[in-house]
DNA sequence: ATGGTCACATTTGTGTGCGAACAGTGTTCT
DNA sequence: AGAACACTGTTCGCACACAAATGTGACCAT
């Protein structure tokens, strides 16, 4: 996680004040080369403040999830308990992941004993992922858990404002 | 990038239609354990969407910045313009990055050329990041990239709902 | 039937993102 | 001065995230 508190500003601050006398031409202000961004302020920009977003939602989800299964492993196990046996690739499109993503997510989740691979008789280019019995007990005490972590991301917003935030991230997503 | 398009959906379907007859017990669904899920839907949580929100955010910036700058590259080379010569860590701190993180930002910073990292003669432990001409020339030329990115991003959105979409997401940051 | 096209999957390389362990340096309090 | 504490940075390991290159299988139109 990340410390936002500007722990040692002030006392920066004051260290250059101190080294002012060190400095040539009387300059008091902090060394360096800048420029002037007229109106761009990086705090409004959606990239910054989204990926704020998204930090803090991780860092309660990994600290409330169950056996330290991350976001994108939850997901994909969710969608396969949905679904029934899927394809890999599908399952990386129904859960927005990269080929090369979902299949470094399925290895785990195999690793772990939710899911199994196998080769799709239908169609031998495949890898059908299927849930496990202990993947399915998984996803139904997991649940309840991920509806928590929802809820604390969302804790400081009224219903209203939960609904709204839903539907302007899924209109730029 | 991901590709939504359910491409090959429906020929799943009807291959395992036609392997219905394969299949014993006359089961035509599609195999595998599956769960009831009863109300909780992957594609309603924040998490899901704000990483899709993410994910098509990123591939605009990807797609438009110069020289293949990273959005968290932008975000140091831009604070850096902005507070002249900070130590390392301190940057990290204002552009929401971990220790590890930022050092490996600052260190490919450093190799474009954009940014010197050296020792600061008033507190040995601190790697002080400055600005390069170089460095400012580009965050000059960066700066209107960047805003058409916000837009092309926020481009659904009325000016109200962008607004909103800040706000919101600032809250829960 | 065969050649072109599309879909599926793997691998490699680069870049975040973070926890945890470590080693210095500075500050503060006694 | 010396001990305790706080802060700065580095390194390691793991997990996304995606581009690009590669290889194989399935399908479709000629």
């Amino acid at each position: 996680m990340i410390d936002f508190t500007a722990a040692s500003g002030s006392r920066l601050i004051k260290k250059v004040a101190m080294d002012g006398s060190k400095l040539a031409e009387g300059s008091k202000k902090r060394a360096g080369l800048r420029v002037s961004l007229a109106g761009y302020r990086l705090e409004d920009q959606v990239g910054f403040v989204i990926r704020k977003a998204t930090q803090r939602h991780t860092a309660i989800f990994m600290k409330q999830m169950t056996d330290g299964l991350t976001p994108t492993q939850w997901a994909a196990v969710v969608k396969v308990a949905e679904l029934g046996a899927v394809s890999q690739n599908q399952l990386g499109r129904d859960t927005a992941m990269d080929v090369a993503t979902i299949k470094g997510v399925v290895d785990r989740l195999v690793k772990r004993g939710f899911v199994t691979a196998s080769s799709d008789p239908a169609d031998s280019r495949r890898n059908l992922i299927a849930l496990t019995p202990e993947g399915a007990d998984f996803v139904k005490t997991g649940r309840p858990v991920a509806a928590g972590i929802t809820e604390e991301t969302l804790h400081g917003l009224s219903p209203d404002e939960r609904q709204t935030l839903i539907e302007l991230l899924r209109k730029i997503a």
